[in-house]
DNA sequence: CCCTGATTCGC
DNA sequence: GCGAATCAGG
């Protein structure tokens, strides 16, 4: 994939609004979230909502002479925060809703998972994806709960959302008779 | 483990 | 310029 114009404007925007390189990755698609940040970096947009980074030593470093640190003539000292106007956009933590319970599973073994109030900018690959509340409402957000690789819902949402159609024969039972 | 961003450097 | 590999941290 190249990046087209197109592609860089939707980046800046979501990085911007605060979503993670790893999110803005699997929304462009094509790219890792690796590739994400590079750019990002690239573009000189890295500290967003940081107004006072403080200067942590994160330089690389070579734990036993490594073949990649050759080039002392790399280090660049200059990092200057270059953000000031993003407050506007940054992501304001609401006023966490109380989290409320799926509706009572009828006999499920599994425990009821409680919501991690997970927003569309937590949801990862790995991330359930079930969506709890009304979507036009505040309140809405996601489980959250871990679900195992590729699967869109946690162990519990997945039983509600793949729930077997041969399970409500037992309701027929007394229908049909 | 899962995730996050930061950095380096071969390509 | 690009991004995988790597690092450092939550």
């Amino acid at each position: 994939m190249t990046w087209t114009d197109e592609r860089v404007e939707l980046l800046k925007k979501l990085w911007i609004d605060g979503l993670s390189a790893s999110q803005i990755a699997s929304e462009l698609g094509g790219v890792t979230r690796n590739a994400v940040i590079g750019k990002v970096h690239r573009l000189s947009l890295s500290g967003r909502a940081k107004p006072a980074a403080a200067p942590t030593a994160r330089a690389r470093k070579p734990a036993v002479a490594t073949s990649r640190t050759a080039s002392p003539a790399r280090g660049a000292p200059a990092q200057r925060p270059l953000v000031a106007g993003n407050n506007a956009l940054k992501p304001v933590a609401e006023t966490a809703p109380e989290p409320r319970r799926l509706s009572r599973p009828e006999s499920a073994p599994v425990v009821v998972p409680i919501s991690l109030h997970a927003t569309i900018l937590t949801l990862t690959e790995q991330t359930c994806k079930w969506p709890i509340g009304d979507p036009s409402t505040e309140g809405f957000h996601f489980c959250g709960q871990r679900s195992g690789s590729g699967i869109p819902y946690c162990e519990y949402h997945s039983r509600i959302a793949y729930q077997p159609v041969h399970d409500r024969r037992r309701d027929r039972k007394v229908a049909a008779g």
